[in-house]
DNA sequence: ATTGTATATTGCAATATTACGATGATATAT
DNA sequence: ATATATCATCGTAATATTGCAATATACAAT
């Protein structure tokens, strides 16, 4: 009991439902906007400008890492998260296709 | 701790990340995906069809309706679920400009 | 080598979500 | 009236998420 039975649901459902929940916290909302906001790639002022602590920063970070959203340099000091335009594209095109597909006639 | 600091955010990032959540389980997708597939509003075959007992499939219904995304009659037998169009059709917009506002123009 | 800066990891507490059995409410059919 | 079918609610257990302090790591500059 308490774990989402993901094993019952489609591939397709189970993505779509992932990445929804990197977009379900306004602090990686917040982040992916940012980030986006900047011409070159800037690194974490995130801290300052969002609010939260270093760690649940680097921990969103991850999390929007996880569905391949971020692209740039990963090591050692200067670190460089910018958005991954093509991954951008994807997510963007998997949103739309899901609220295409809807038969809106009903009631 | 453990408590999202929404207080912390803009109106519009809270919004975004609270459909997304909804988004955010696969059981909500599938649900959406299947009564927009009905033509005429067909009620709770849900149970048999996700494969999640009914009080669980009930919450589910109940997380998608505060988002103001069902419409129908909700009283006695034979309720009738379907999508508001309308909210649908806010829904769609909000995750297109989520999308398109962001500057892909890095690294 | 040492110091400073930027980020990651760990461990843990607080809170939220997911799921279901039991029970309650309401409407329809017999 | 009684039974049945449909949904909601309550209580509770299991699990996941959020957030931060403390600590570790990695590099750059001195």
């Amino acid at each position: 009991m308490g774990a989402t039975k993901t094993y019952i649901f489609s591939t397709k459902q189970n993505d779509l439902a992932k990445i929804a929940k990197v977009l379900a916290h306004p602090a990686r909302v917040a982040i992916l906007e940012y980030i986006s906001k900047q011409d070159a790639c800037i690194c974490t002022d995130l801290v300052d400008i969002i609010g939260l602590s270093q760690p649940t920063i680097s921990q969103h970070l991850n999390e929007i890492k996880k569905i391949g959203l971020l692209k740039g340099t990963f090591e050692g000091k200067n670190l460089c998260f910018c958005i991954d335009p093509e991954r951008w594209k994807e997510l963007q095109e998997t949103f739309h296709l899901f609220f295409s597909n809807i038969n809106r006639n009903c009631c």
